[in-house]
DNA sequence: TATTGTTATACTCTATAACTATA
DNA sequence: TATAGTTATAGAGTATAACAATA
């Protein structure tokens, strides 16, 4: 358990990273954006799957799935094959020209990756590593509570449905 | 200096964090939304500044600076009085209504935080603290003279210690 | 009736460019 | 000419709600 100075300078932190965020961003190409590759890299680290469990991993409203899924579809970057097991969904995999396009962004991005981390030791970027996939099960953990006090600037009644995310497939930590 | 597999996890974490950083974004009010609440920090925490040293501290172009900025001045949460040294600048202060706010917020997101990471120790949340300001200050390196990364890491920015950003970021200053 | 997925709408954040007013 | 700041426009990401098809 921290003190709120830690908490406070922790939440300074997440906010200065979004100009890291934004320079990775940057570097994708202009007909590939950044949740295009998003969608692309799940595909590629879990295999085929449906837009539900697309959804679960991106951790979005499955609308926002739908339209990025549609993007990579019209690209030719993906297929929706219908789900034989159940009509209303549609399985999502990887076509060869979506895997060549991957293979490129992961080197392209790993490459300015090692360029401005060049001076941090193996050990570093996997403690990083390591605490950020943390963090994520930390809130994935407690999604669903929600015991804020009342402030003046209540915004809304509180997320009703939150996106639920299931069990398997979650983000597993460093393992592989 | 890492292997690639470690940067391709790293990324993938960069992703994941994107979840994070929505659910925070979820419990700011309406009338405040994180771009506002970001605007409000800064001012907290470095004092009355120009639009054109926000931005840097920022990280976003000074357009997108001038659009918070006044949407938290029609709110009275702060001032812009005109620069006697400058008189194309205007220098921003927090109101006693903004600080209250910028309180106020702070209170609920570290309480918020503070759940989420009830299980990790003050030392965990201190090394990620370190790890992301470390992390800010690569990509800053880099950005602003395109070595190859010989520069020493200079010590992380300490909490009161400002991290003061050097590079202008108007809109002309791309160097990809 | 509930669930899967799509679409329409709206809002936030961001960058680029054109503009003003000073310097 | 150059700089500080504003505004207009456009693009990406996201959420909510209404909807269709299927379970």
């Amino acid at each position: 358990m921290a003190e709120q100075a830690r908490y406070e300078e922790l939440i300074r932190q997440f906010s200065a990273f979004g100009a890291v965020k934004r320079e990775m961003g940057r570097m994708m190409p202009s007909e590939c954006p950044s949740g295009s590759a998003a969608v692309l890299t799940l595909l590629g680290r879990y295999g085929d799957m449906r837009m539900s469990k697309l959804s679960e991993l991106l951790a979005v409203d499955m609308s926002v799935t739908s339209r990025h899924v549609a993007h990579v579809a019209e690209r030719g970057w993906i297929e929706r094959s219908p789900d034989p097991a159940d009509k209303r969904s549609r399985i999502l995999r990887l076509t060869p020209a979506g895997r060549s396009l991957l293979d490129q962004l992961s080197r392209r991005t790993c490459h300015m990756l090692a360029e401005r981390l060049s001076d941090w030791s193996d050990d570093e970027v996997a403690q990083l590593t390591r605490l950020m996939a943390r963090l994520r099960a930390s809130f994935d953990d407690t999604r669903a509570h929600d015991t804020h006090g009342r402030e003046p600037h209540r915004p809304e009644p509180r997320p009703p449905a939150p996106p639920v995310l299931e069990q398997t497939t979650r983000t597993p930590a460093i393992t592989q």
